[in-house]
RNA sequence: GGCGGUGUAGCUCAGGUGGUUAGAGCGAGCGGCUCAUAACCGCUAGGUCAGGGGUUCAAGUCCCUUCACCGCCA
């Protein structure tokens, strides 16, 4: 019994979350819901990045405030930890107050280190990715060799942090037992990185105005990574009202419990080498763990924005549960490897493992069991048995692999105990019993043996699918749910108590109708791959189209809204029973007047939003040459709400 | 270019320090059973362990080399 601090990275506000995002969190809330029921005070943290340039060129591209574009963005992250019943304990916001403070202290220790100076830092700059490029990375004509646009020479002056003075003792930290950077092919590539020499860091950006200002240098604010990582801290209150009491001393400077950083190999150098490093500076202890996992690939790219390949998860969550999706994302990533991503991986592994494995297995015990024992579970328990050295086996090497981070290894363990229990009941054949009218104590043992089986293996899958395992142990007669993992111990299914009739816990997914009705994106990703690369991503089907409906409308009215440099709130009659209320980012370039009267195109099913605190149900289409809207209009007048096809 | 990794049955992957007929799950085929969600149980898979060379009594497992793919190199 200890404490456990686990942390996700803090996502960038900049686009919605995908499947990467999902996967990093289920991870850990999976290893703090296994902490917590092994005994220990968790602290389970996540949250979001807010500063910088790309958020605010986002939201003035949108018409609205840095912050609120981040509001926006955080409130979808709200909602999709909440529908994946992520159990974090607090959730950290860069914007926040405290977390200003967090930064303002680690600042001031670092500073008062004497590692920071102040230096000249030049070089081809490209505003997308904020990120200085040297002459022989740039593309042709010295384009970003990220995003092929212009990049532009900057010099300024900025704060440099002294990286290069801890580039031992940073090996030094690499190389403790057991290593702290995971896995151990990540660590190698970390060291080999370090051992080449660390130049020292850039830590500020002159006249950047959306982010925390650097402490004592006008002008200056404190730069994405040195602002971004500080989150793990100022979250338990570093620079706060409490000073060094509370959380930050019971998870972090007492150094006691493991300290635990999960993230995406692609941020591992932030994570494994400066933020330590500023730590080492600020006099504060370093994590205990770094651990790097892979990502999730589709068409063996890894899902990302920019490659337009994104995995929504959203689909799969409305049809088949939260659960579900988070037994696929931790069985079938080997973790720390890339695994790839695919619909029909997805379908096989439900109808496999959780329709016919588990929900089945339940199904038939508890039918059995009924039918046996007047809709109660059996009378008499065994203590001695194959299924309980079979369940013992299971949880040794379910326990070892959870504690080793290995879910999908933990869950196939699982899994070995299921298919144990069907074996012994083919054996036993206790439905030849029941139907000669015999209900003896052999009939009882064997029931009841299946049932606590599969009560083991609910009680395992707790931190994997919280929901569901509470339905599974309820199948099973145990009806309180295991506050503990002493659950996992032999003999616990309650005898003769009723036994609710069985539900159909995951009904089997008929794969051609699934993929009738819902085209597998990864099929028809191959489809197009043979058309071309570069038009893999552009071409959409008719289907996907049509998912867009687009109605014609009549402007009945349109007005500025105060404050707002590009918007303008519009009334647009589409033929319903009151005018729809749009925002439409035109202000520059059409007055509120000559839109009246005028009809327009309209997306009618677009997720409302607000902008500058004025909601928008829909959005009208424009051209856009050079950042200039140019509407679109019928080509005569057509009633209000014709739909567009 | 430098450093590191991967390539094993249709698919996803296991295979410490070299040693009997190279394994698992899924899929497929055949058989069984009928309590159960067309489920469950059993059997079957003839895989040049990427190619080539070498060390050894013996190599998927060590060495060299070729090929393909991937990661890190601010």
């Amino acid at each position: 019994m200890g404490t456990f601090y686990l942390s996700t990275p803090i996502y960038y506000v900049n686009a919605l979350p995908h499947i990467g995002h999902s996967y990093t969190t289920i991870v850990a809330d999976a290893i703090a819901r296994y902490r917590r029921l092994s005994g220990d005070k968790v602290f389970f943290l996540t949250g979001t990045d807010e500063h910088g340039q790309n958020i605010l060129q986002t939201a003035e591209e949108k018409g609205i405030s840095a912050q609120e574009q981040a509001d926006d963005v955080v409130s979808h992250y709200y909602e999709l930890w909440r529908d994946l019943g992520i159990s974090h304990d607090d959730f950290v916001r860069t914007t926040e107050p405290r977390h200003h403070a967090g930064v303002a202290d680690i600042v001031a220790r670092i500073d008062a280190a004497d590692d920071f100076y102040v230096g000249k830092h030049e070089g081809w700059y490209c505003p997308s990715c904020e990120t200085f490029y040297t002459e022989k990375e740039l593309g042709a004509d010295k384009t970003c060799p990220d995003h092929g646009r212009p990049t532009e020479w900057k010099s300024e002056e900025n704060i440099f942090f002294r990286l290069s003075k801890y580039q031992e003792p940073l090996l030094d930290w690499y190389r403790s037992s057991p290593g702290p950077v995971q896995p151990a092919t990540r660590s190698n590539e970390v060291m080999r990185f370090v051992e080449s020499g660390l130049r020292d860091l850039s830590v500020s950006r002159a006249g950047l105005p959306w982010g925390v200002p650097f402490p004592g240098h006008e002008g200056q604010t404190v730069y994405v990574w040195l602002d971004a990582l500080t989150n793990y801290l100022s979250a338990l209150g570093l620079g706060g009202a409490a000073g060094e009491a509370g959380l930050l001393e019971e998870y972090w400077l007492s150094g006691a419990g493991p300290r635990v950083h999960l993230v995406g190999k692609d941020i591992l150098r932030f994570h494994a080498v400066y933020w330590p490093a500023f730590l080492l500076s600020a006099g504060l202890p370093l994590p205990t763990t770094v651990w790097a996992h892979g990502w999730w690939l589709r068409d063996q790219r890894k899902v990302s924005k920019s490659v337009g390949n994104i995995v929504q998860l959203e689909p799969l969550i409305d049809r088949f549960g939260s659960d579900p999706v988070r037994y696929f994302l931790l069985r079938d990533m080997v973790f720390g490897q890339d695994a790839s991503f695919s619909d029909e991986a997805f379908v096989d592994r439900f109808n496999s493992d959780l329709a016919n494995d588990l929900g089945n297995t339940v199904s038939r015990l508890v039918k059995l069991s009924r039918t046996a024992y007047d809709g109660k579970t059996p009378p008499e328990a065994c203590g001695d048995n194959p299924i309980k050295s079979a369940a013992e086996e299971a949880v040794k090497g379910y326990r070892e692999a959870m504690d080793g981070f290995a879910f999908h290894k933990a869950l196939s363990h699982l899994w070995r105990l299921l298919s144990e229990v069907n074996q012994y009941l083919v054996a036993r054949e206790p439905w030849k019993s029941i139907g000669a009218g015999n209900t003896d104590s052999s009939v009882s043992r064997v029931l009841w043996n299946g049932l606590e089986g599969v009560r083991i293996v609910a009680t395992g899958l707790l931190p994997v699918m919280p929901q569901v395992a509470q339905e599974v142990l309820a199948a099973v007669g145990t009806t309180d749910v295991p506050s503990d993992l002493s659950a996992l111990e032999w003999g616990r299914t309650p005898l003769s108590v009723p036994l609710p009739e069985s539900p159909q816990l995951f009904p089997r997914v008929d794969k051609k109708v699934f993929f009738s009705t819902e085209p597998d994106s990864a099929a028809v990703a191959k489809q197009q791959k043979n058309v071309g690369e570069e038009e893999m991503t552009d071409e959409i089907t008719i289907d996907k189209f049509f998912e867009t409906q687009l109605k014609v409308g009549t402007v009945t009215a349109a007005a500025a809204i105060p404050k707002a440099k590009k918007l303008l709130k519009i009334a647009v009659d589409l033929g319903e029973d009151e005018d729809r209320q749009l925002v439409a980012g035109v202000a520059e370039h059409y007055d509120p007047e000559d839109l009246v009267g005028k009809q327009i195109v309209v997306v009618a099913n677009l997720k409302p939003v607000k902008l500058m605190g004025v909601e928008s149900r829909g959005m009208m289409l424009a051209g856009s040459a050079d950042g200039r809207p140019i509407l679109i209009h019928p080509d005569s007048a057509v009633p209000p709400g014709t739909p567009v096809k």
